[in-house]
DNA sequence: CTATGGCACGGATT
DNA sequence: AATCCGTGCCATAG
């Protein structure tokens, strides 16, 4: 009696601390824990993957497709959260190679080369494959070359062109861009794939071209009277350029482009959570899915189940400890997904406006209180949003804390004020225009803030 | 005297 | 317990 309940008690805590330890996950390790846990534990069991036969997404175990059974329903304001096993959306290594090292050098040159050879890997020749894993081995944290195209061509004894056509076909993979020189290339070819979807504006080519230092510097003057065009129209072509284009293609959002010596941390290229429009309509619901990195879905195997009964003595007692095991990892497992579902829900609906309408809008909100609002502790929310990334409607994919940064939209109006400030405004004044705005801050934060977007002090500041 | 940047403190996060 | 971020205070530059 008594046994059995202290047996329950430490059911629970372990339950618990692997419900923590699994939410902590981002999609990629926690493939790679399910992984670890499928092949050590025979109990477990991946049961077949169904899919929608509408729109070929894997679909839960039971049930139909969230997006294709449900009529849109463009009056509801409530997102629709769901958890989708995603399987191949991971790279698979199965071109094995010698020459590309298994172990990862640093998960993040590993992840991103590896990414991107993936989607590559059928459009080249045997050679052109081998001088592409070069190119990928020497990328630096921002996507870039470490090496220069005519030290390769030398290397390999082929003609620079050669070198170049492989890189070409790097570039215009995911993320685009990959595999340049500097910004000024990576930005030049986001930009031509970009003119084939869109409408571009005109001399935006131009200005990444020639004025692209100018152009960080916020010096729309200076570029309006070079190329002989309204000052005013460049900054309509700079905010393009801001909103569309990556001068860090290794980097999955915007980092510090004014100020490319703060180094970004982490680099995020699998989401873990994907937001979207359903049907790609930014007038109709959100669509949140929550990844899960295997096809179909984990369950306890019943063919075990049935063999347990069948055994008996030693064999019976180990069987029965695997057992345990797979359920409770199976629990956790739904657990993890059921609070990110939660936190999901209640996130998107917070921050509906920054989705649809841009950076300005991000809600201000901080982890506890949204803790508080579920009911879930402040370390659970903790756990749930570090290490994890988020792919938005506009197809930018940024770290889930982001979501949480109390700046972001004070930082976008102060962007916003100076670069339509007639003549330069000091910190003080600035100050009081945001609060006219609605947001409160310190004079000292307006300095942070624009020492963070890399713009200088207003004496040093000319006017446009 | 005004505008900024440096340093340190306190609350929130991890 | 360690770290990050917004602020206040103060020194310095202009």
């Amino acid at each position: 009696m008594f046994q059995s309940q202290v047996q329950k008690q430490h059911q629970a805590t372990a339950h618990l601390a692997q419900t923590m330890t699994l939410l902590s996950l981002s999609a990629f390790e926690l493939r790679q824990q399910i992984d670890s846990e499928l092949s050590s534990n025979p109990a477990l069991e991946i049961v077949e993957e169904r899919r929608c036969p509408n729109c070929n997404r894997v679909l839960p175990p039971e049930g139909m497709c969230p997006l294709c059974s449900r009529p849109t329903n463009l009056d509801s304001m409530e997102p629709v959260v769901y958890v989708s096993p995603i399987d191949d959306f991971f790279p698979k290594r199965d071109y094995v190679d010698q020459d590309y090292p298994d172990e990862p050098i640093s998960p993040v040159t590993e992840d991103l080369s590896t990414f991107v050879l993936r989607q590559i890997a059928t459009e080249l020749n045997k050679n052109q494959q081998i001088i592409a894993i070069h190119l990928l081995t020497n990328l630096d944290d921002d996507g870039f070359l470490t090496v220069s195209i005519p030290e390769v061509a030398r290397y390999f004894h082929l003609p620079i062109s050669a070198i170049e056509e492989v890189q070409r076909i790097i570039q215009l993979a995911e993320p685009i861009g990959v595999g340049s020189i500097d910004p000024r290339q990576a930005m030049k070819v986001q930009l031509e794939v970009l003119s084939e979807s869109t409408v571009v504006p005109e001399y935006a080519f131009e200005i990444i071209n020639e004025y692209l230092d100018l152009l960080s510097r916020r010096q729309y003057g200076e570029i309006a009277k070079n190329i002989g065009i309204s000052a005013q129209r460049v900054e309509k072509i700079s905010e393009f350029i801001s909103e569309n284009l990556n001068p860090f293609p290794g980097r999955s959002h915007w980092g510090s482009v004014r100020n490319p010596s703060t180094p970004e941390t982490t680099v995020y290229h699998q989401p873990d959570v994907i937001i979207s429009f359903m049907n790609d309509n930014p007038k109709s619901q959100l669509v949140v899915e929550i990844i899960m990195p295997i096809g179909g879905t984990l369950q306890v195997s019943s063919l075990y189940k049935k063999a347990i009964k069948q055994s008996e003595g030693e064999s019976r007692d180990a069987m029965r400890e695997d057992l345990d095991k797979a359920s409770l990892f199976v629990k956790c497992l739904q657990q993890r997904n059921h609070t990110m579902q939660r936190l999901m829900q209640r996130l998107v609906v917070i921050q509906k406006n920054y989705l649809t309408k841009g950076e300005k809008y991000l809600e201000p909100i901080t982890r506890a209180t949204l803790a508080g609002e579920l009911g879930v502790h402040e370390s659970t929310i903790s756990r749930a949003v570090s290490g994890k990334s988020v792919q938005l409607p506009n197809k930018r994919i940024v770290p889930m804390s982001s979501l949480f940064d109390r700046s972001l939209s004070a930082r976008t109006i102060l962007r916003e004020i100076i670069s339509s400030e007639v003549k330069p405004l000091s910190d003080t004044e600035i100050q009081i225009k945001l609060d006219e705005r609605g947001i409160q801050v310190a004079r000292r934060t307006v300095a942070k803030y624009r020492a963070m977007e890399g713009i200088l002090p207003a004496h040093l500041r000319q006017s446009t």
